[in-house]
DNA sequence: ACAAGAAAGTTAAACGTTTTTATCGTGCAT
DNA sequence: ATGCACGATAAAAACGTTTAACTTTCTTGT
């Protein structure tokens, strides 16, 4: 059996596939009852819309493209970017809608660049989702230059607006400072995402700016960029806790570097709350199973990911994106007091 | 201007859209002359073949369906599935073909069986790439029924043999059991996932198999099935440490759980290597971290990733699945004696 | 020299939709 | 009655590609 198409409700109904047509999309010119033998004999038929022979007549694509920047099939480190629930988020955002989610699975920023501009070039996607934005992110122009419709996972300083999803790192910041300070931290480290990406930009102004409010001197040794790895974390906590003035907390990005200064906490023979502690941002609440469990920033990745889903779907409707800007402040989740403590 | 399509190298070049077609896909039926003058004429006008008149026209759709199962949206445990790192090794080894990873992100194996259910009745994709396979698994049989390409990261029962990538677990808990009764253990715990999973099946055979050639008798309370978060390991190591004859070592099916088991320990004040060890799998690298570090059985995610892509690949293009099954036996990585010292 | 067959192109149809344009009644005002 | 607008449906073209069937020209064996 040939699977039906609207040429066998013609068929089937008497009436002309564009009729057919017509009223599956309930267009005005069609009247109820005819409507309603259409559907009636789509639903006996069991008729299915063929997406391939709209998407060649109409030129839409019905997908929204995902970027991913994955480090290469050589490295399999954790970096804790959690893109499987960023994904699976936006595709159950998209489900009502005929839209699937395309993976594009790229190793850096160049390649990233170059997809983009083929899918925007060749119309391969109605619609464009990235991460790991830059403050200046040329991926952004290109774009805005076609006018074509993508949300980003992270903030940029471009000057037309653009949507975006993100945690609001300035406040977050803040308050984690301020926290701190209030503990009687007064060397706060901070291990940062690489520095050409938006939210570390945002993150050591915020860091700065926290230090001047608290009266206290900024000291590039105790701000690190990097791969949030747990590598990267271990690296700085071996090296920072040598300094002749070393930190007693560290504020890490994601929770692959706060295990990663576990590590280095285990290796120097240093105990948390005695010699220094871990606060970190956390996406999976995996802190809590840390040992000691940690005082963290949680926002639950599903948030950000239905967002980012949701506001595809209305950027492409032609919502402007003025209207799709958001700022989400995550969760503190209080682990530990924070304080030294010299007897533990 | 209007994106160039074969109607404008046929004008282009004074031929006709058949043999223009024919040309780009290397038929023999037309000489190299005038393919060259054809190539010359598409690169020269920048053209880019339109899928979507492939697609209607032949009713591939060139797309491979990547079906994810992650927990709800409301659930943002970490599970250790490296989702993202499977579906960019997955889609890497696409890259060169005209194929594209389609996300299906579905919540459990009901929904998981519906959509491959649609996919294949409804074709809308040419291959499907499953996960997480039972023994006796239904979605491997619908496909199979329909003769529909597939490759599953995971092994199976069922009597035709289908392609499949999956680690070596048989081999895996024998020499991880070998190596820990040699070490002087004799409760060991084993923490498997769901009881329906192919390979939890596989573990647990081998796991009684490995008793009983070690002479030790098994002990119903000193295995765990379950969704391999850190919850659970810290649960499991909460109960059975608690045992009258509590385990001496606890293997993991996955980093995840053996970070939970660590929570468990720090929280009932046990040290790792005087009175229990951890022993786990890992496809991240992530052990190395934990503190101490610990024996992990390490398969770098990157290599079924890619298997799974070129096994879909060739599995669309015809081979059949004998020739597509692979075993991949992890490394075993000492990061630790894991002989129990008291002194410690 | 000639039929047969191969080689290299061309023509035309088809895939399933959407959408513009045309057709045909019907009701209504004039 | 005539003309007109309107509402509902039909006809036809178009999107870009592949491919079966056909035509033309050139080889080749007898």
């Amino acid at each position: 059996m040939q699977r039906p198409t609207i040429k066998t409700i013609a068929q089937e109904t008497g009436l002309s596939i564009a009729t057919v047509s017509k009223a599956l999309k309930h267009s005005p010119q069609v009247r109820p009852e005819t409507r309603a033998i259409v559907i009636e004999a789509a639903t006996r038929v069991g008729y299915e819309l063929n997406m391939h022979g709209v998407q060649l007549r109409t030129g839409k694509t019905y997908q929204v493209a995902a970027i991913m920047t994955a480090p290469g099939p050589k490295q399999n480190e954790w970096e804790g970017v959690e893109y499987a629930q960023l994904l699976s988020g936006i595709s159950w955002a998209l489900e009502d809608s005929p839209y699937r989610v395309s993976l594009y699975a790229v190793r850096n920023f160049e390649e990233s660049q170059a997809v983009i501009k083929q899918i925007v070039s060749l119309k391969k996607a109605d619609g464009i989702i990235i991460s790991g934005t830059r403050a200046d992110d040329p991926r952004i122009r290109t774009m805005q230059a076609a006018d074509f419709p993508f949300v980003t996972y992270g903030t940029s300083i471009h000057n037309a607006p653009h949507a975006y999803v993100d945690a609001d790192n300035e406040q977050m910041i803040r308050v984690s400072m301020a926290r701190l300070v209030e503990r009687g931290h007064r060397r706060i480290a901070l291990l940062n995402p690489l520095s050409d990406l938006s939210y570390g930009i945002t993150r050591l102004e915020a860091y700065k700016h926290a230090l001047e409010v608290a009266g206290l001197s900024f000291d590039p040794a105790l701000v690190a960029h990097g791969r949030l790895t747990p590598a990267f974390g271990r690296e700085n906590v071996l090296t920072m806790s040598e300094l002749a003035n070393a930190p007693t907390a560290y504020i890490c990005a994601n929770e692959a570097s706060a295990l990663g200064a576990f590590s280095g906490f285990h290796e120097r023979g240093l105990v948390h709350g005695r010699d220094a502690v871990i606060n970190a941002t956390d996406d999976l609440n995996v802190s809590q199973y840390f040992a000691p469990p940690i005082t963290t920033y949680y926002l639950p990745i599903s948030e950000p990911s239905s967002l980012l889903g949701a506001y595809i779907l209305r950027r492409m409707e032609g919502e402007p994106p003025e209207a799709l800007q958001t700022l989400l402040m995550p969760d503190l989740i209080e682990r530990c007091d924070d304080r030294l403590n010299p007897n533990r």
